[in-house]
DNA sequence: TGACTACCATCGTTTCGCGAGGCACATTGA
DNA sequence: TCAATGTGCCTCGCGAAACGATGGTAGTCA
């Protein structure tokens, strides 16, 4: 997968997981790459420096919590402004989807 | 429309472009403009630099052409490395896009 | 003459993902 | 027992790409 193409849709990507529930860094990477087949990994270098600008902007929040273990995980859960901001954002995601697709020509 | 979304699929556009035949800068400004309602302006500083990158591969050629005013165009057209080239940026877009969908959401 | 359009182009800045690296603790198994 | 592997957090320097600004030339038209 060309990483350039990925450049800004991994805000999207994020708000629209932790949409479904909070997670965990680790989390959300090995659930991208087990429902991309692998296709995409999520690398760690991009994910946090993502999350802790989601954060700053206060579109998601974290919180530690402690595992039975003793070991902590720090959790990310999308907050009411993220929501607006998301639903923003596909639609933007939308429009340039049919944007590409008007010159590209639709599916091969 | 954001502009991080834009990365990465200049070149896509610019071959699907001159797919359609030979252009040159300022038409496919224009072109772009037109064909999007104004949403998407393709600058200049992101069209020439990527035009002349997919020239160095040899994925387009140029030449220049002078009109009746006397005046200079220079001339983009694809060539046959730049087609197969295309369809394989075809190929990852669509998969590019059947990815997101899967996390966002078939469209709202 | 001056403003406007057509047409080419470059430069510095910013943004973002990547690769690599670091730290800490738990579990497993030789 | 202790090394390896897995889990889990994070940062930093880099390159790629688009942006905004800027600039140059040459026609057109008032």
């Amino acid at each position: 997968m060309d990483r350039e193409l990925l450049k800004g849709s991994t805000p999207l990507l994020l708000l629209s997981l932790l949409c479904e529930g909070p997670m965990y860094g680790y989390q959300i990477i090995e659930t991208v790459r087990q429902r991309t087949g692998g296709t995409y990994t999520l690398k760690e270098g991009a994910l946090y420096p993502a999350l802790h600008k989601l954060e700053a902007t206060e579109f998601i929040a974290s919180y530690w919590e402690t595992q039975d273990n003793g070991r902590e995980r720090r959790y990310y859960a999308i907050q009411p402004a993220g929501q607006a901001f998301l639903s923003a954002k596909k639609k933007e995601w939308n429009q340039f989807v049919d944007m590409v697709q008007a010159f590209v020509g639709p599916r091969a």
